[in-house]
DNA sequence: ATGAAAGCGCTAACAG
DNA sequence: CTGTTAGCGCTTTCAT
């Protein structure tokens, strides 16, 4: 603290002159001391520390980021924050960015093109030196943006026409046969599938990722109504659901908002979860676990994505990897068990809910990916 | 898309010389021309644009903020991105941003006092233009450092001794009182109140308001039970409040995440809500809608919260407000109706819903606020 | 109204 | 190993 009384009575600029002027050395060796380069003589180094610490001497990133290129500040681009789906990645993006001495430039499209637009333009303004877009769409224009100052880029689930930049492909057959195979195992033969707006890849594929799974097990995908991926769209769903002739006894949904909307609507409608129908979502967001009865969904692990989103980029930026590989990251989906699913009410001779699991199992991700 | 082509086969720096050097002008000029001052020449002004345009030339924002002093930076401190009381008011904050040209440092402290000092290392470092504070606690010797540097800040909730900084008052009285009479028109007289942790001012302050409440209407606030304004803590509650002698009818929580433990352990126990037990949240996260019942709870708009915050930097950075008028703002808390309280099982003649409410009224904040 | 030139705070040659 | 110095890209006097 005893910088905050010197500062009282002097509020000359802390510049990185004023520090060399009382270490009595150059703004070169006071340069180096505080980037701690390792040739620099120790006695100097030290008391050019005590000064800095004494002085409260921040150094500006400002200058620093516009003399050495490089600004140490990742972008990363979401949908919209109040989607439940970012926080958590933002969350991990974040303790990342401290730990690596990164700061990171949170931007939102909200699904408007001008903000899309925006985002990039902002990107570039601040000179970002890698931008993660997690944000299942964004137009191919803008991309060039960017690519064209050869800022490192990392997409997820993007086609696999794009190249030069950095792409997390998300596995959803595998956690999407788990549900499947799960629902089958209690004796669902009639499961339905609640979409998503089928205009997005990720919805698509998750889409065509059942029906295979049903295929594969000799049952027919026929029960398929499309929602919205929101609350509403889930409650719609049911309401069409149980206006078919030949109901089923699960419901297997494209992501756990709309799995949320299906139990509100089932709830209005006295229908019991798991006893009268299982519901199983897609995604694992916090308020999986909140839910009542908690949700059975297919985990895609929001901290392995921006782990795997994070690490890709500083990769790429540290120069570990050679620019002219193609970079593939995978990141799988696995089923996590809760209490929304059970035997099928037809072939149920007792209550007896699946074994509860308290935390997931994860087939480990392709990548090698720094731990929390 | 013409500087795109342009772009394939010339690699040269695009800085403000080359665009000044190609439109024929000084860079004094360009400047200017980018900067839309009104002296300039509308035929230089044009053939400036025409250039800028055609290369993509974005202005490099460090250099600018080096010259200029101002960043064009607002940072914003939370707890934690996964607290769903925040994704709201980032967004928000967000979105005031960009239509002001500010880009946001977005920064949390997960409780840890080494990122607490970290965020505003990191604040400092970036030489934010102001600081908005939404952690409810910070340590006092922190703040030296930024108040030092004469950065406006902006806190929620603190004290009335810190001087110098604005402040964002809560009223939480008003909220709580709605939500105690609601429940005592609601024939309730044995209300419980699960407080939040005591350490926290704005958990103390609820318990208060929800004491003086009961007090005003001649009810014994003396059931009360500690939580700690997470899920548990909630659960825990309702069990502890199960051994009472006195059963209360309705209980009312210190946030919502204690209101959906309550509803989870009703649940298990097979505790009807609304019909058996009625209870109130507090916050209104996103969640409070998608419970079942959905929970009435004490609105504390994180939206207005998130305007608030970011048009008092404003005043502060743009300098509408002489520095030396004590800067208080306020926000008041309202009762949302929902469907998790009903009279009380005594009382009630037959099962009666409170009437549903879409949205929520508002006494309108003491200061004016930007719209959306 | 426009241009020449200084300089924001820092790092990185380069020279010693 | 240390110091001198030239910029990084921009805005802003200060002349014109």
């Amino acid at each position: 603290m005893l910088w905050l009384r010197w500062a009282s009575y002097s509020q000359e600029p802390m510049d990185i002159r004023e520090i060399a002027r009382r270490a009595k050395v150059s703004t070169a060796t006071a340069s180096r001391a505080i980037n701690r380069v390792s040739t620099v003589d120790p006695q100097l180094a030290k008391r050019v520390w005590k000064v800095v610490d004494e002085l409260g001497y921040y150094p500006n990133t400002q200058a620093r980021a516009l003399v050495s290129g490089r600004s140490r500040i990742f972008g990363l681009i979401v949908s919209e924050f109040t989607n439940p789906f970012f926080p958590e990645i933002v969350q991990t993006f974040e303790n990342l960015a401290v730990g690596n001495n990164y700061e990171i430039l949170l931007t939102s499209t909200v699904n408007d093109p001008r903000r899309m637009e925006l985002s990039v333009r902002r990107m570039i303004e601040r000179r970002v030196d890698g931008v993660a877009i997690l944000t299942f769409g964004m137009e191919e224009t803008l991309l060039e943006h960017l690519r064209f100052r050869s800022v490192p880029l990392v997409f997820v689930d993007v086609g696999p026409d794009v190249r030069g930049i950095a792409n997390i492909r998300i596995n959803y057959q595998n956690g999407i046969r788990q549900a499947v195979q799960h629902l089958a195992a209690l004796r669902h033969t009639r499961i339905a599938f609640v979409a998503g707006p089928l205009h997005l890849k990720s919805a698509l594929a998750r889409q065509e990722a059942f029906k295979a799974s049903m295929i594969e097990i000799g049952l027919p995908p026929e029960l398929i109504v499309v929602g919205d991926h929101r609350l509403e769209g889930g409650m719609r769903a049911l309401i069409e659901i149980g206006r078919l002739n030949t109901r089923p006894t699960a419901v297997l949904c494209s992501n756990d908002m709309t799995a949320i909307g299906v139990m509100r609507q089932a709830y209005d409608q006295k229908i019991k979860i798991p006893d009268d129908l299982s519901v199983v979502g897609f995604d694992d967001i916090r308020m999986a676990e909140f839910t009542m009865p908690p949700l059975t969904t297919v985990q895609m692990s929001q901290k392995d994505l921006a782990k795997i989103a994070f690490q890709a980029l500083l990769n790429e930026v540290e120069g570990r990897s050679t620019s002219h590989e193609r970079h593939e990251y995978e990141l799988t989906t696995n089923l996590v068990l809760r209490l929304s699913t059970a035997l099928a009410p037809a072939g149920r001779p007792s209550t007896t809910p699946p074994k509860r699991v308290g935390a997931s199992r994860f087939r480990k991700v392709s990548t090698t990916v720094q731990s929390d």
